[in-house]
DNA sequence: AAGCGTATCAAACGCTCGTTTGAATTTCAA
DNA sequence: TTGAAATTCAAACGAGCGTTTGATACGCTT
């Protein structure tokens, strides 16, 4: 089984991988500490990836993305119901400590900061994610709204989500007793949803 | 004139620093580069200064921030009004490529990755920014409201504003047409400010 | 058991970083 | 003008980084 042997090390570096990543950012990250995490030697990612370039590429595979948008898709309900739905499981994924899909927590790292990867992110898993909340969106709001003020609500709506994770630290600072366990993470998404939903509803009034 | 020349040095390295740090953030600056755009030797900063941690809590002073805040506060009109004059000044210092006032676009990159000198960010801008935002939103909501949902709120406002700011890369990938001119800038204001102003005003009532 | 390709390893390479050094230069009061 | 203090400079230091190397250990076929 030497094959197997081999899949091993390179799993457990591809797994070893997505939590340093999403932890430290690309820069942030070092191939050593990696290689620690998966108990392998440093010289284990060139052999097996070529590059800690193209090990992040490996990394990222946004099968729990596309999870995302099709179990929502699928959701029998109203789309602001459905709009709900997706926000909260989104910030599930984007904030619960226990959750296995990383790949959602680098994407939101690497946004500001451009590696070599952030064209095949934006490419793989955010122009989709955008595409099909803006589908979303155009549902709840009707023909009446410019694809350009589309496209800022949907921005309103990620913006007010990825705030939560990328602000983490400021925010434990300013509100020390902050805790992301499940509960709370619902709490935040439904305020996210109801906030988002009364912007969309009332689209054009003058405030 | 001794005193006067060092002093030279001294300020074009402030001023050189915000520029790299606003850029490049932090950890991506290098007193190589700032040192290089100051017209000075790689020892400079160490000389007037002692490190780049100490050069980076210099180059802060968020006088432009307090000034927002005053100006906002002084404004003759309804909380409703100083809101959307608030959201759109601060938009044009954390887009405005002219915008003399780096420190706030140094303060939204340091948001995601704590460096020596968050603390005394959190502590000395985002605290008073954050409070005098609550401030307002609590003319708006009233006192039905609780304090939790009073940041939520706040949260989103913030949250929406610096979206377009730390997502720059991936909105320019999304639509290459974007351009932050002064125009598009208060475009996106405008519909921040509308869009919060609705989740406000209908706070609590499910959609 | 021998031979071969694969996988792992300690060690080191080349590079960049922040920082330090010590000499050279500039400044300005005495 | 002179001398001490302040400033600037080229050069190098030490540490950390991604990567490479060449030897070693392993698994499997024959």
């Amino acid at each position: 089984m030497t094959v197997a042997v081999s899949e091993q090390t390179r799993e457990r570096l591809l797994s070893a991988a997505r939590e340093v990543f999403s932890e430290c950012g690309f820069q942030g990250a070092t191939v050593r500490e990696i290689c620690r995490r998966a108990g392998a030697n440093v010289a284990a990612v060139n052999y097996h990836f070529g590059s800690k370039d193209a090990l992040l590429a490996e990394a990222l595979h946004f099968e729990s993305l596309k999870l995302l948008q099709e179990t929502n898709a699928q959701a029998d309900a109203c789309p602001e119901v459905r709009l709900g739905l997706f926000v909260r499981d989104f910030m599930h994924m984007l904030l619960d400590e226990n959750s296995t899909s990383s790949q959602c927590k680098i994407m939101a790292r690497e946004l500001a900061d451009p590696t070599p990867a952030l064209d095949q992110i934006v490419r793989e898993a955010i122009a989709p994610l955008h595409d099909y909340l803006a589908g979303l969106v155009r549902e709840i709001v009707g023909d009446g709204v410019s694809d350009i003020e589309l496209h800022r609500c949907v921005h309103s709506i990620t913006g007010q989500c990825l705030y939560y994770h990328h602000s983490h630290p400021v925010l434990q600072r300013l509100h020390p007793e902050l805790r992301y366990d499940g509960t709370e993470i619902d709490a935040i998404a439904k305020h996210i949803a109801d906030f988002s939903l009364q912007g969309l509803k009332h689209l054009g009034k003058q405030a």
